[in-house]
Formats: structure tokens, C-alpha cells, sequence
RNA sequence: GUGGCCAUGGUAUAAUGGUCAUUACUUCGGUUUGUGGUACCGAAAAUACGGGUUCAAUUCCCGUUGGCCACCCCA
């Protein structure tokens, strides 16, 4: 028995002895040397040195995932499901087909969708070397690979639109920040073949619906960017514009005007906003077509009464874009509008020209995309506000605990019956007291638990435990789903 | 990529240029070795990493790494 035990920190000593290898970082942690001195049962005393320093216990930093990137945890299990659930609900509604496609493509399909110059190809994707020295790439969104599986899987051939959605996660080298990772998951909806408002309006009504199912109200913005000789006779006016007032811009801006114009209109730097007011707006440069098509959308919008405004200055960072392009925005309450996250929750838009442009027919196409992230944070803010959130909680209401060996071993194999009989049930067969058990079975909010102990396994019996009466019951093994289901507390797997 | 703030057990925190680094939760064990919710007792568990100043650094300084936030950009 140990009577006194004293830990002794000897710096000192350390310090000056320190090794050489001292690069070592796991090494270099203080070395500790422990002296215990005990007593034994007979009174005399034993001092002995324990082993040296043990290595610390904290994990050395470089277990830890990699910057930007983070462990999805069972705490938010609740979240991440309901939001997966709600995608496959609401993409299956509207009738979409659902696609995977790597993770890992040729890189050069990211730079000719998506564009040289715009900041996700120039300086956020995961390039790298192949072994047979060819670049690849960690997808940076969606919609290049899924146009690339429309185009080699030869989807045109099949009647159009073709309309898939796929979930998964994208990498950006970005400097991580709230509801921004490196590795982050996407809901994309996609449709190809069909250039119609009504396509458009219906990705839009899916991407609202999505948040609005989740108890997330959202907001439309909402723009038209053109076809892309509408885009360049706007950049040209636009350009001439901001040069003319080039002293009242912000540093950043006066870069943006020979990079991408387009998105100074974007600046929120308050020193350009009545520069931005007065520049020239893109939808007066439609073309007739366009504006048609753009009026279209809203008609659309309207009829389907999707909350939404227009912004003449919404263009996105993609170049790949024409006509129709949107964004979509959680509503904030007054009271958060300080509160950060300003971040949009998902985005997208027409591309006519992408299939063409990567080589496949000319096709038009349209689609959006969802962060996950987001949305999820979104939920979380939701519940700790107290509003209800459609949450996926599969819980079962009973707890089998067991008691000595033979029951231990006899558990197992009646958890796996019951299962297959579709009951489930928690338990922790690691855990040899009942005590222990029925602590868990409480911390887990069950309603009755099954008890076997020895000699319910001798006879063949087991005993069920109403969790809040305390009124115990014997029954034979045979015979526990029908108990169970007499009280109404099963957990059928399928149906 | 730029800037600001930050770094103490698993989590959340307290304190200090010099005994054994505080507290709570969690975890584990015990108070009846067949009965949970409460109570009590006990245990495990931390100064991110590297360097500098100092007789002495967890504390002060520098660097690295990481985190949070904003910009850029985007989801």
C-alpha cells in the first residue's frame, strides 16, 4: 500500500545535463526523474527510482490534422446528419441524380474552368506531382469535375437536362478563418443541357429550400453578368471609369482594375463605395437576349416567392460564369449583425460556355453549391437560440448491462439477436460493474435496461428494468421483444 | 498572401520571476464486488515548440507552429 508519494522536479540537473540530441523534441521535454518513497505492508521503507523521464503525454503538435483542417466529431453528428439527410431529401425530390467523382483530377481541368488569374487556380489549390510526373490537383469546388464526368461519361446522350448533385469535401489553400477551411464540403446541384429560366429557378428554389427545410431563412442576392461579349464591353466601360477615378480608390482596387475589374464593385473598403454607386452598371450593358432572360428568372423567382434582391454588383471569382449569377445569405437578426460569419452560404450560376470550352459539345448549364460548414454553423446558432432544428436522433431507449463472466459472454452473442431481430441496444460490455453500467444507461437517457447477471444466465431469464420506477421484471431470453415491444420501447431497425 | 489578438490537464479556467501550478466539468477507482440519477472519498491529467535575458522563466523578450478574428478571396 502506498502511504507517501512524493514527486520530485530536479531542473537542475536537467539543465545541465542536457543532451545533445536535444533536437528531439519529444526528448527534450523536461526529463522528470521520480522518487517514490513507500512504505510496504510491514512498515519498512522502500525508496525506488521509477524510470527515468517518461515522454510527455500531450501529443506532439504534429499528430495534430493539418492547418485548416479539423476532425468532424460525433458532438456535432446531429448537425452534419441533418444537413446530409436534407440534401439527399431535397436533391431527390427535385429529381437529381447523385454523382461522385474524385477527389484527385488533372490539374489542368481546374485552371480551364475555372480560370488563370482568378485567386482559387492562382493561389489556393492543392497542387502536386504525380508519380508518373504529371500535376494533379485536390479538387477546389464542384462543378469542373462534374462537367468533366458529363462530358467523358457521355451524358449528352441521355435526355437533357441532366441533373446531378454530388456531396463532398474541396480544398483551398486559404488562410483558415470562421466558416473557412482548407478542407471544406460542398452540396453542388448541377444541371446540363437546357438553357431556360426555369432551370435557373430551380436550382435556386433548391438551394433555398435546402436552408429553409433546415430552419435556416435565407436570402436570394441576385444578378446577371451576361454573355461573356456583353461581360467584355462592360469591363472595358467599367475599366475607363474607374480609372477616371483612380485617386479615390482604395491600394486594392487599383490593382483589381487590371487583374479583374469586376470584382472592385465587391470592395466594401468605404472609400470606394461612392465610386462603386456611381460606376456603370453591368445590366445596362445586356444584350436584349439577356435581359430577357435575366427578367425571365425573377418572373420565376417571384411565381415561386424565393425572398430575393437584386446586386447590380454581384459577379463572382469564377470565371467561368454567364448570364444568371446568385448568392445566398442567411438572414441575420438585428441583434447579430455584429457578429461575423458574413460569409455567403452558398453561391453559383449559369456556364454555357464551360462544357464547350473543356471539349465537350457546347451544352449550357447551370448549378450552385452549399458549404457545409456553414450551414452547419448556422444550425449550431439556431439551436443555442433555442429554435428547433430538424435533428436526425436515432436513440435507442434500452441498455443491456451484464454481470460476470458467463453473462459477459453470453451478452455479446443476445445483443447481436436482438439486433438481428431489429432491437438495438446500447451497452458497454468493457465495463464489468453494474454499477458502472446503470450509470452509463442513465447518462444515456434509456428508459428501461436489461439486466443478465449469472444467474439469469443459469436460467435462462433476464431481468428488465424500468429506468425511472425502479420496478424490475423477469423474463425468459426468448421473450424480450415481445416485452419490449408490449411497452412499446423498441427500436425497430428497418421499416 | 496581409494585419490584429491569443496559446496552462481531454474541456473550461485561476495564479505566479523562486515550496507540491488553482478550480470546475469529464474520465477512472472506491464508499455494499447484483442495481443508476444525489452525496462523499480517492486517482489520472497541463504551462504548445525552440531559443534568449536571469542565480532562477509557466510568467519577460524573440522565433516557430497552431488557433481565433478581420482583409483578400470564397463555400
Amino acid at each position: 500500500m502506498v502511504i507517501k508519494k512524493q514527486t520530485i522536479k530536479l531542473k537542475k540537473v536537467q539543465k545541465n545535463s542536457k543532451p545533445s540530441f536535444e533536437k528531439n523534441k519529444k526528448i527534450t521535454k523536461k526529463p522528470v526523474v521520480k522518487t517514490k518513497a513507500t512504505v510496504d505492508n510491514k512498515g519498512s521503507e522502500v525508496t525506488k527510482k521509477t524510470e527515468e523521464k517518461k515522454p510527455s503525454k500531450k501529443f506532439s503538435k504534429d499528430l495534430a490534422p493539418l492547418r485548416g483542417m479539423k476532425d468532424i466529431l460525433p458532438k456535432d453528428e446531429q448537425f452534419w446528419k441533418a444537413a446530409h439527410h436534407e440534401a439527399e431529401d431535397i436533391a431527390h425530390a427535385y429529381n437529381f441524380g447523385w454523382i461522385e467523382t474524385p477527389i484527385l483530377e488533372e490539374v489542368s481541368l481546374f485552371i480551364r474552368s475555372i480560370g488563370k488569374g482568378t485567386d482559387v487556380v492562382d493561389k489556393e489549390m492543392y497542387v502536386f506531382e504525380d508519380r508518373d510526373g504529371s500535376k494533379v490537383g485536390l479538387r477546389p469546388e464542384a462543378t469542373a469535375s462534374l462537367v468533366r464526368s458529363y462530358i467523358t461519361n457521355g451524358m449528352q446522350s441521355e435526355s437533357q437536362p441532366v441533373k446531378v448533385w454530388t456531396c463532398g469535401p474541396m480544398f483551398r489553400h486559404d488562410r483558415p478563418q470562421a466558416g473557412r477551411f482548407r478542407q471544406f464540403h460542398q452540396f453542388n446541384c448541377e444541371s446540363f443541357g437546357v438553357k431556360d429560366a426555369s432551370v435557373d429557378a430551380e436550382l435556386i428554389v433548391v438551394a433555398y429550400n435546402f436552408l429553409n427545410d433546415l430552419g435556416i431563412s435565407s436570402t436570394v442576392f441576385i444578378n446577371s453578368i451576361g454573355s461573356k461579349e456583353d461581360r467584355d464591353n462592360y469591363t472595358i466601360e467599367l475599366v475607363a471609369y474607374l480609372r477616371s477615378k483612380r485617386s479615390y480608390l482604395c491600394d486594392d482596387c487599383k490593382k483589381r482594375m487590371n487583374k479583374n475589374p469586376l470584382r472592385s464593385l465587391d470592395c466594401k473598403v468605404e472609400q470606394c463605395q461612392p465610386v462603386i454607386e456611381d460606376a456603370p452598371k453591368i445590366i445596362d450593358w445586356l444584350g436584349v437576349e439577356s435581359k430577357k432572360y435575366f427578367m425571365k428568372v425573377l418572373e420565376y423567382l417571384d411565381e415561386l416567392e424565393v425572398p430575393y434582391m437584386l446586386q447590380p454588383t454581384l459577379v463572382r471569382g469564377l470565371d467561368y460564369y454567364t448570364d444568371t449569377v446568385f448568392e445566398i445569405y442567411e438572414d441575420q437578426d438585428k441583434a447579430d449583425t455584429q457578429k461575423s460569419s458574413q460569409g455567403a452560404l452558398g453561391g453559383g450560376g449559369r456556364y454555357d460556355l464551360l462544357i464547350g470550352q473543356l471539349g465537350g459539345q457546347p451544352t449550357p448549364a447551370s448549378g450552385f453549391a452549399i458549404g457545409l460548414e456553414r450551414v452547419v454553423m448556422a444550425l449550431k446558432n439556431l439551436k443555442e437560440k433555442g429554435k428547433n432544428i430538424p435533428i436526425v436522433e436515432k436513440r435507442s431507449k434500452i441498455f443491456f448491462a451484464q454481470l460476470g463472466d458467463q453473462a459477459r459472454m453470453r451478452a455479446l452473442g443476445l445483443i447481436e439477436k436482438l439486433r438481428r431481430e431489429g432491437v438495438l441496444v446500447y451497452h458497454n460490455i468493457g465495463k464489468s460493474s453494474l454499477k458502472g453500467q446503470l450509470e452509463l444507461a442513465n447518462k444515456y437517457g434509456v428508459t428501461h435496461s436489461l439486466i443478465l447477471g449469472q444467474k439469469e444466465v443459469l436460467d435462462g431469464t433476464i431481468i428488465i428494468r424500468d429506468m425511472d420506477s425502479g420496478i424490475q421484471e423477469i423474463v425468459d431470453q426468448q421473450k424480450i421483444k415481445q416485452e419490449l415491444k408490449k411497452n412499446n420501447l423498441i427500436t425497430i431497425k428497418s421499416e
